[in-house]
DNA sequence: CATATCCGATACTCGCTAGTTCCGAATCGC
DNA sequence: GCGATTCGGAACTAGCGAGTATCGGATATG
């Protein structure tokens, strides 16, 4: 009970916190951590509260249930997303690839693989959930591989006869095999192991 | 003390249900069965007794707790595991991954699936219960392609030199990803798609 | 300073579920 | 058949969490 108060240090100039985020916006932050932490089911209203040093009142003004928050907080992670402006491009697909394992990447994706996990039980309970989490954590991802072997291929660095659909979703599905179900980290050597032993062998690169 | 008397013979011809399978072992499998369909935090003791037509009481009789109950049921799983002497063998790697999609089993994959889905939220939980899951789920899958490919490795067939630990996973990791986060059906297409798309190709063996 | 508004906290209600207890009935050992 | 045991069912306790209501205080405005 009344857990840490860790940070406020942080000073807080009074009632103001960013300016570019709404009240809301915080109260939906701290959702996606308790998600992260401890899961749908074991999520409570109040944790939430706390941790956006609100009260329980609040949350019940701007969503009428856990339900509705839940689903907010994951549709408004998509936001995060990455640019595809800004991947790397390094004229390699290997050194593309290699370029995407860093800190803020992978910690990020690591992190969206706990708030999956959390879902995972109530994927099943409502679609509506499943289709925001699919697009929020599962297509990104997807996405940026996708990219990323399309101009390798432009390039003619690999067969356009290749799989794409199947090989964009290898990396995707064994990180996340590995966080939820192994519980072990997505660290670079397991990243590399993947690369080299698996997507980049299947496009017809031999290591 | 609830110490097992696990396996007092069998036998009790009388209306009974299956002969060989003791009343432990039934409620067990209720177990399984609520846990695929509702997941660990949705499962209550009244839905595995109603299951297993028995009392609440009966349940606590045999388990001092719902989360003992459920790793007892996890850890009986392992027991239908496929044994290494029945495994095809068609003198193609290609060939025996094709015949392991079968209805039998590939539909006790799902399930598999499904409970381990209904189990992510409690792994990081109970070390114990995901390790029984490890062992029960994760493991026996990963062995069989293990066997496969050394078999295929000492044929000559493909080089020793892949990746055996990563490439054992690809399969289980995309079924488990497809299942759980996509909650797409891992139908005969999508496995074949996995094997020729990926697996195949990432041992250097050209569609 | 006065007023209207929103916030955080607290204290409820209500339903649900883990776990317990009890009892009549069915079953088993003999 | 006849006790001893175990079973299924149901009633009960206790605690927790979603959702609601209330209130004192802080903010904004003028």
């Amino acid at each position: 009970m009344t857990l840490d108060l860790e940070e406020h240090v942080a000073e807080a100039p009074k009632m103001g916190r960013k300016r570019d985020h709404t009240r809301d916006a915080e109260i939906l932050e701290a959702t996606i951590d308790v998600l992260a932490e401890t899961g749908y089911d074991g999520m409570t209203i109040d944790m939430v509260a706390a941790r956006a040093k609100a009260g329980k009142a609040t949350v019940y003004r701007r969503w009428a249930s856990k339900g509705e928050m839940v689903i907010d907080a994951i549709a408004c992670m998509k936001q995060s997303d990455v640019d595809f402006s800004n991947l790397p491009d390094t004229g390699t697909l290997r050194g593309d690839l290699i370029a995407m394992i860093k800190p803020p990447t992978i910690e990020d994706a690591e992190r969206k693989l706990q708030v999956m996990g959390g879902l995972v039980s109530m994927l099943a309970r409502s679609p509506e959930l499943a289709e925001a989490a699919r697009l929020a954590i599962v297509e990104p991802r997807a996405s940026v591989n996708r990219f990323l072997i399309q101009r390798a291929i432009d390039r003619g660095e690999i067969s356009p006869d290749c799989d794409i659909d199947t090989i964009v979703l290898v990396g995707p599905s064994m990180a996340a095999h590995r966080v939820l179900l192994l519980r072990k980290p997505v660290d670079r050597e397991f990243l590399i192991s993947v690369i080299d032993g698996v997507v980049l062998p299947a496009l017809g690169i031999r290591a």
